[in-house]
RNA sequence: GCAGGGGUUCCCGAGUGGUCAAAGGGGCAGGACUUAAGAUCCUGUGCUUAGUGCUUCGCAGGUUCGAAUCCUGUCCCCUGCACCA
């Protein structure tokens, strides 16, 4: 019976007990040092994450079982705000949340617990500790680490001193998505720190400051495309919205005031200058535009929405479908002009200025578009979009400005953007201003707005010699998938300054040198594996966080100054800073880094870059393994969002085993793939399919000690360790589908072959299944030592050495002889079905005639002379002159189908064969058979035969 | 836009120059076992045929004795783009 449930549990505390999972150094043996990149203490594990971990556990118990030290550790990741306002939302007793809570099995202790940022990080990082043993993972949980705790900032402040020490720290202004009332705060799809708005971007408009009717009063309007200032023929805003004037210095601006809520933030000492008032106030009114210098009129539209830039927008109906629409719906219209006092003669003059000349347009691509699109308003929104962003696209890639732009005529659109921007800018006429293209809230919920911070400190990612020598490196490296090891040089030469800390209430380490800042999530894990040699003391309490200064992580890590000294220094026992010393050299580099798809952009590259940045190169990691995600409906598997049930559910529904070994198998790591019931059954029925067929191997009396080893005892021998060697080449180059096809799907044919065909060796099957039950310790390790001891043995799996190939046992001649049988069946079959005939009462097989076996072999030799057939067929019809139909017809095909010398037996030979597999094909075809040489019969059957192909008659 | 990935037989998904009508699994169909269901086992699953031949790996061309695999063009789909490990 297939109780995983009670026998999981078993192994696990099986391995606890002999330390299975605890790792020290050890310089009689090769080391092998793998991370999983933290997860970050959020929630509870959801079986997305066991995908990554069960490839990590895979790799290292095949490491292990091949006689290497492993060193697996995990830690966990809370520095930010994630684990401050979940902790927040239990103390203020938000029912949801304590539902939530509390259908997870969450007690009233817990949920005190939980309710400060640290004990919810300590509850939280204890829970992955017990999830990481209950599948079975042999992480050495001693080195366990939290990015909040006291001696992992003392790391931290190192390392930004080292970055600091090396001009890799730099302070220059920023513009920072920040919550109104919480500070920074990261806008991406993962929302970790947002209730609404993720996939938010980052706009930059250009502000272009318009003479309104006084010296220094200005309206605002709001650009993307600065470049079509020569285009304007007037400016729109909504005659039912409100606007403001906003005093900025001796200047007056006119915006909208959702504008100025946002501005505020980029620009200081601003103030709102008396009542608000309606945009018809200003219709028809005129303003002077920088650089054009000619007054254009102020027109209303619909489309202007006051939360978008300033609320007003330029117009450039040449260019801009919407804006050309506007226009449009104006000309055409003299009661549309009279509602709004507007003289129609006046708006019907306004002429069209072509300014970019593109591919594909002519002067005027907005009316082109509208034509072509068949938009007849500007309320058709949508279309209008679909246009706007078509002509903005062949515009900027294929534009070239028109004459009437001055000195920038001639130019590309995408060199004379800039410069058109950097020159109204420079006379201040136009300042930039970042917006965020939709909504965005705050966890707390109070808006999220773009905020200016003028000393950001950054990482200097963009710095050439780091850059260079990272991506030289990364050359070295085993990096999977490939496909990322060649992206990985375009990400790190895109990789840009980083902001590494930020100010605000948040986990985290303070910058040692600017303690208002706290050091942000991405750039406090970046080191951290070498961190793990150093956790293991603290944690026993070997050492103390007072201990941990520059001075000791220079040693540890960077070999600097010596240990008398040190010691002294630090007041420790000189033997436990030798160890850690000692511990460092042996264990790094590390090996693997382990981690989703989501951190190839950014994790991987920091990684990368700051153990560049820091270490000598014999500490740089070695390898990456980027696996992608489990997906459901579409979207990854998120704490909070559910889809599937808990990882203790499903481990209890499904089997650890068939879980992990769903991972390994479903598809290539490198693709999403959808938690189905349906696939999860399947694995763990082949599981309880593999177990049973061994309990009943194991039960059988059906096999025979002391037995002569037979041809089809050794093709058994030959098929697991063929089997084998694709095992552990793929294993090698770490593809689990390959090897766990081989494991738990190819081999488990063969085997029911073996039996099928009359296999009864006692000792080659128990000789083989106890290394094939070894082989299922790397991915289905508790199914594994449960069936190992069944087997009778006494050694753990995880403690025994993985099976090494015997390349002496392989024999592909026994191989091919094995697939002939099932090929010769395979044809029977076919010709017991075109025979059409109900009942078969008896199979006759012909072997081909003896001299055939001769021709053939001489034929096969003459065409390694000459290809030429008709001197060939001449050539042996003189030879055999009794059968010169035969010859002339054998050939032709012989050259087109060639054989190999190897497959030409002699008559005997395949006649022993047939003998010998005689019984088993009578079992199989339920009927008699008859093995017959060709020459003893007339029927012409027995003459289609020829040397390696039997001839068939079914009656 | 920048950078990258991909389109395989009913489905998932292997497969990078011949041994490929294309692994493995699933589904479906038939059979065995069973009182029955489930599980398990066997067989089949492009068309055709007494073991043959033909057509197929997004589409169109090309290189080659030979292409799912290489090259060119083309259509379609997906991912990341920054403070989120």
């Amino acid at each position: 019976m297939y109780n995983y449930n009670d026998f999981e549990k078993k192994w696990q505390t099986k391995w606890k007990e002999e330390n299975i999972g605890v790792s020290n150094r050890d310089e009689t043996k090769p080391k092998f040092f793998l991370i999983w990149a933290y997860l970050t203490v959020s929630g509870f594990h959801h079986v997305g994450h066991m995908r990554g971990y069960s490839y990590a556990d895979a790799v290292c118990r095949f490491k292990r079982m091949q006689g290497y030290n492993v060193l697996l550790s995990a830690g966990g990741h809370a520095s930010g705000n994630g684990a401050v306002s979940k902790a927040l939302k239990v103390k203020e007793n938000d029912s949801d949340t304590i539902e939530y809570y509390k259908s997870k099995g969450l007690t009233k202790e817990n949920l005190d617990q939980i309710s400060t940022p640290e004990g919810f990080v300590d509850f939280f990082s204890q829970m992955y500790v017990k999830d990481y043993i209950s599948y079975g993972y042999l992480v050495d949980d001693r080195r366990f680490t939290v990015t909040t705790y006291p001696d992992y900032q003392k790391f931290i402040e190192w390392q930004f001193r080292k970055l600091k020490e090396k001009d890799l720290l730099v302070q220059k202004p920023y513009f920072a998505t920040a919550c109104v009332k919480c500070g920074p705060v990261a806008v991406d799809p993962s929302e970790m720190d947002l209730s609404k708005g993720g996939n938010a971007e980052k706009q930059e408009f250009t502000i272009i400051k318009l003479k309104f009717e006084k010296e220094n009063q200005f309206i605002l309007v709001a650009t993307l495309r600065p470049e079509t200032v020569y285009g304007q023929t007037n400016i729109w805003l909504s005659s039912e919205e409100e606007y403001v004037k906003i005093k900025s210095g001796d200047e007056t601006w006119i915006a909208s005031k959702d504008f100025y809520e946002k501005i505020k933030y980029q620009v200081d000492n601003l103030e709102l200058l008396g009542q608000s008032f309606k945009g018809s106030e200003l219709l028809g009114k005129y303003v002077t535009p920088p650089i054009i210098n000619r007054e254009i009129i102020i027109l209303p539209s619909s489309f202007c929405d006051p939360k978008i830039g300033t609320g007003i927008v330029t117009s450039v109906p040449s260019d801009a479908p919407a804006d050309w629409m506007g226009l449009y719906d104006l000309q055409r219209s003299k009661e549309e002009c009279d509602k709004y006092n507007l003289d129609f003669e006046t708006i019907k003059d306004i002429k069209l200025i072509p300014i970019i000349k593109s591919k594909d347009f002519g002067d005027f691509p907005a009316v082109e578009i509208c034509e072509n699109m068949k938009i007849n308003s500007q309320k058709d929104t949508e279309k209008l979009e679909i246009a706007k962003k078509e002509v903005y696209k062949k515009g900027y890639h294929t534009g070239v400005m028109s004459e009437v732009c001055d000195e920038y005529a001639g130019l590309k659109v995408e060199v004379a953007k800039d410069k058109i921007k950097q020159k109204m800018i420079d006379e201040n006429n136009a300042f930039i201003f970042y917006d965020l293209s939709e909504e965005v809230l705050c966890r707390c919920s109070s808006p999220v707005v773009i905020k200016r911070i003028d000393d950001q400190w950054f990482i200097k990612y963009s710095d050439k010699q780091l850059t260079e020598k990272t991506i030289e490196y990364v050359k070295e490296m085993s990096i999977l998938p490939d496909s990322f090891k060649k992206n990985l040089p375009n990400v790190l030469n895109w990789f840009d300054d980083r902001a590494c800390a930020r100010q605000g209430t948040w986990l985290g380490t303070k910058l040692p040198f600017d303690p208002s800042y706290t050091v942000e999530p991405i750039s406090d894990s970046t080191l951290y594996p070498i961190y793990y040699l150093v956790s293991l003391y603290v944690n026993q309490g070997r050492i103390n966080v007072e201990q941990l200064t520059e001075e000791f992580f220079d040693f540890v890590f960077l070999g600097k100054g010596n240990s008398i000294e040190v010691a002294k220094n630090i007041s420790i026992d000189i033997n436990i800073l030798e160890n850690i010393r000692k511990d460092v050299i042996y264990w790094y580099p590390l090996d693997i880094n382990l981690g989703g798809k989501e951190h190839q952009t950014v994790h991987f590259p920091t990684f990368l870059m700051n153990h560049v940045a820091v270490f000598e190169k014999n500490f740089y990691p070695k390898g990456i393994f980027v696996n992608w995600w489990v997906v459901s409906n579409g979207g990854k598997i998120s704490k909070s969002k559910g889809g599937v049930g808990s990882i203790g559910s499903e481990a209890e529904k499904y089997s650890v085993d068939a879980i992990r070994l769903f991972y390994a198998n479903i598809a290539s790591p490198f693709v999403d793939i959808t938690f189905e019931e349906e696939d999860l059954k399947t694995y763990k029925q082949r599981l309880e399919r593999i177990f049973v067929f061994i309990e009943n191997i194991i039960s059988s009396n059906e096999f025979k000690e002391d037995l002569k080893e037979t041809e089809l005892d050794r093709w058994f021998e030959s098929k697991f360790n063929l089997r084998l060697q694709t095992i552990i080449e793929s294993m090698e180059k770490i593809e689990f589908k390959a090897a766990t096809d081989e494991i738990y799907f190819n081999f488990y044919n063969d085997f029911s072959w073996y039996l099928k065909r009359g296999g009864i060796n006692k000792k080659v099957i128990f000789s083989v299944l106890k290394k094939w039950i070894l082989t299922m310790g790397l991915f289905t390790p508790h199914t594994s030592e449960e069936l190992n001891s069944l087997v009778g043995n006494k050694t753990l799996v995880v403690k025994q050495t993985f099976p090494e190939i015997e390349i002496e046992k392989i024999n592909l001649s026994l191989d091919d002889k094995e697939k002939n049988v099932e090929k010769m069946i395979s044809n029977l079959r076919n010709v017991i079905k075109l025979s059409g005939l109900e009942k078969i009462n008896k199979i006759s097989l012909f072997v081909s005639e003896s001299w055939k076996y001769v021709f053939y072999s001489e034929v096969i030799a003459e065409l390694e002379i000459t290809k030429n057939v008709g001197q060939i067929i001449s050539k042996f019809i003189s030879k055999y002159p009794d059968n010169k139909q035969e010859v002339s017809k054998a050939i032709p095909k012989l050259l087109k189908q060639p054989m190999s010398k190897e497959n030409i037996k002699t008559q005997e030979e395949d006649y022993n064969f047939l003998i010998s597999i005689k019984d088993f094909l009578e079992l199989t075809f339920n009927t008699s058979i008859e093995i017959i040489k060709a020459e003893e019969s007339d029927n012409e059957k027995a003459k289609s035969a020829t040397p390696g192909k039997i001839g068939f008659l079914v009656e």
